[in-house]
DNA sequence: CCTTCATAACTGGTACATCAGTTTTTCCAG
DNA sequence: CTGGAAAAACTGATGTACCAGTTATGAAGG
């Protein structure tokens, strides 16, 4: 996803901003004001609008003319369609991966397997901080990757990466990363996508896609019911809740 | 894939240079001038970058920092991704469409089909004048937008919609889209997502979408070929093209 | 005629100032 | 206190000016 802008102003506000969401020091909802980032970052106001341009055609942002811009907040609807929208995407990725990857990809994947559902266990058992959370969120975005990669096909792996950022800032913000799942989880995934047919590897991959999915609807649901009680996020004033954020720190690496 | 911002100029750039760059008024390889264009459009040059931008995201236009902007020009490489691409999500639309879609949208599908296969034939019978084409592909992205509507799944409505965006551009602008397709070619494919299993109409749009994707590349590829005589576009002055390509009427709807 | 290289023209990137619309706060009447 | 209107503060949008890097141009030398 990193292009040749990286090096320009906007491509780095871009970078902290994305990085900033990910890492859950801007949580969904807080308000990003152009002038405000603009000085915490140390540049003018049009490349951070240019960052913010982008991040919004990304969704991870939405602006309301002349009236704010914030981090964008995920409805259970918008789950649900980005994993409809994974289903699409990686179990052709899956397909391809049966059909056309060599030798040295197939055994990757298996070890990639192998070290994120050891990872996943390790985290089920000891504690879930956030840096750890995002530890593992990292390998399993890597495992998916692997697949994608196979096909060889920009357009495929671009899109695969987009539909991930958005679940993973949605679900990660949310605290629903950590979950518990079966212990040969993805490696027996790993193991079907390497040894059988094309169609056998999509449908594998569709079965774990949805079982996440639906595992994951249901805690967002719960999460949503349990923090409804006052009905917050609703009314009262949003400003300065940069500030509030760890301020400027909040933008660092 | 409208938004708020239409209203704006940014949205007013965007707008009518998306429309120039389909409807042929600018080429691929056309250079772009951030300066040029806002004097054309009547407004400065920020929201004309900011509609830049946004194109460059949806993949219509590079740009290169410092040194240029201009419509891009397709790979085989990149239009063959994106028929993988589209081969992930359409037959994924496919298969909700078979299990989701009420009378009504099936109703509304069969006659798509019959208008489609009757323009196209119209197509191939008459000449092929630009407008005619243009019609033509209108209607033919209506029936594929119409299988995807079904899903009610937005993020994989915008999915389809963007992928054939940037191939119609392509392709359009290739002087590729008047293609001689069997007599009843979308309309076997219409009832067969009416009325089979949702695994038969994935796979039928499978076939479908794998056709088109041979026959447009092999056409594609002989187009390449036969232009590339001189080995044209590689060197040579190459401002000022707009002009040349209709000046400031190019711009206008 | 072809290469080389300096210069001029043009490009996108950025800063700053200002405009117009929205939200928050303030303050006064009830 | 309450309600609501006016004003203040803030926001994104846009215009203008300028900078730094790239490309085209053309003159000078082979």
């Amino acid at each position: 996803m990193k292009g040749r802008n990286d090096a320009r102003l906007t491509g780095q506000a871009y970078s902290q901003l994305k990085a900033a969401i990910f890492e859950g020091r801007l949580p969904p909802g807080t308000p990003l004001s152009r002038r405000r980032l603009a000085e915490e970052l140390g540049m003018s106001a049009v490349p951070v609008g240019d960052a913010i341009l982008r991040l919004e055609s990304e969704g991870l942002i939405e602006s309301r003319p002349r009236a704010g811009t914030r981090v964008r907040i995920a409805t259970p609807q918008e789950i649900h369609g980005n994993y409809v929208l994974r289903e699409a995407l990686e179990t052709h990725s899956a397909r391809l991966f049966a059909e056309n990857a060599d030798g040295r990809a197939r055994e990757r994947l298996l070890k990639a397997a192998e070290r994120l559902d050891a990872a996943n266990l390790a985290l089920a058992r000891g504690k879930c901080s956030q840096f750890r959370r995002a530890r593992v969120e990292r390998i399993h975005v890597a495992f998916h990757m692997l697949i994608a990669a196979a096909s060889g096909v920009p357009a495929l792996i671009d899109a695969i990466e987009r539909s991930r950022v958005l679940l993973f800032n949605r679900l990660f913000t949310g605290s629903l990363a950590a979950s518990h799942l079966p212990e040969r989880w993805h490696r027996d995934l790993a193991e079907c996508l390497v040894s059988a047919s094309p169609e056998a590897a999509a449908e594998a991959m569709r079965t774990h896609v949805r079982y996440r999915q639906q595992e994951v609807i249901a805690r967002f649901k719960e999460l949503v019911e349990a923090r409804s009680g006052p009905a917050r996020m609703v009314r009262g004033p949003q400003r300065r809740t940069l500030e509030e954020n760890g301020g400027a720190g909040a933008l660092l690496d």
